[in-house]
DNA sequence: CGATGTCAAGGAATC
DNA sequence: GATTCCTTGACATCG
């Protein structure tokens, strides 16, 4: 197996193929129409030799809407789909994962959002568990928000990850953000619950109070992971593309902000990544690429990586 | 057909 | 306490 392989999320733009059924409700959307969905999109990353991909978040329309019960059962109404679906992604050899909404707060202090959000995650675990998919298969989640106390914030997240269903607990993990949660307060969360971490390298150039560098970072979020399960990154570019916008009938010009996702991703920097875990003879992990251009970004790169790193090519997949 | 408003959901900043 | 932004795409409606 590839010691790298490179991952996109959700939404192709190479092909004209959805990636989930996102109609309104009037129109009784359906987790079978994502699911068809889904397999033409699994056979497109098998034409691109592509092998990790991460799923819609919202596969099921309105399975957890309190009112409207019509579209609870859409699991059981698409088991044989689930199965063939999975079956499907199994031969491929596909890595799949999933990143939910931002709804998700486990840190929150209000008892009927933290339900909400282990309803959602029970749901996205039954999913991957009744499409037959490993326990590579993650949710990766934020911590949430601060509510004024990121201490209590991280302490409210630890305690209820231990209250999870064990389905959910064994898929769910953690990512450091930009703004709120940074590397050392998910890896706190890390040494209280053992929830493994998934390294976000733009997040932590934006937020790095203790000013650890990128490698001992991703060192130590890779040791955050059992033996057996197979680590992954998010890796991403900054944004440096003014985004024009309309004001009052002219066009304006605005910075990007640091946090931003580029088109494309800087080769360079991902060739310096593996080169720097090549170095410290780190172990093989899966890296998913955040960038608009989404599937093409993914190609250029592999062919960056070829032209300029060919001795990284043959570890790429 | 093209333009425009809207979408289930939370949090944080602003007033 | 209420309002607006965050941020994104694509659906849905309207002309």
């Amino acid at each position: 197996m590839d010691q790298y392989r490179l991952g996109f999320p959700v939404k192709v733009v190479g092909a004209p193929l959805k990636a989930n059924d996102a109609r309104r409700w009037q129109s009784n959307p359906h987790l079978s129409v994502s699911l068809a969905y889904l397999r033409d999109i699994f056979l497109y990353l098998h034409t691109n030799a592509i092998q990790f991909y991460r799923v819609a978040a919202q596969l099921a329309p309105y399975v957890t809407h309190p009112t409207m019960p019509q579209f609870h059962n859409q699991l059981d109404e698409s088991a044989n789909e689930l199965q063939a679906t999975g079956q499907l992604a199994r031969q491929l050899g596909l890595r799949l994962t999933s990143h939910p909404t931002h709804y998700i707060q486990l840190s929150s202090p209000d008892e009927g959002t933290v339900a909400a959000s282990c309803a959602d995650l029970a749901i996205t675990a039954a999913i991957f568990e009744r499409m037959g998919l490993d326990h590579d298969a993650v949710i990766v989640v934020h911590v949430g928000g601060v509510y004024g106390d990121p201490v209590s914030g991280c302490e409210r997240f630890a305690r209820q990850f231990e209250t999870l269903l064990p389905a959910v607990r064994a898929r769910l993990v953690l990512e450091n953000d930009d703004h709120r949660y940074s590397f050392e307060d998910v890896l706190w969360i890390h040494e209280r619950t053992g929830v493994p971490l998934v390294l976000d390298t733009l997040h932590l150039r934006c937020l790095n109070p203790s000013r650890r560098t990128q490698l001992d970072a991703l060192t130590t979020a890779l040791g955050t992971w059992p033996p057996d399960r197979r680590p992954k990154i998010h890796f991403s570019s900054p944004r440096t593309s003014p985004r024009v916008v309309e004001r009052s009938g002219k066009e304006q010009w605005q910075a990007p902000l640091p946090h931003q996702h580029s088109d494309f991703l800087d080769p360079f920097a991902v060739i310096d990544l593996l080169r720097d875990a090549q170095a410290a003879d780190l172990r093989p992990f899966d890296i998913m690429l955040e960038a608009k251009a989404k599937d093409l970004a993914l190609l250029r790169l592999r062919e960056q990586i070829k032209q300029f790193a060919p001795e990284l090519a043959a570890l790429v997949g």
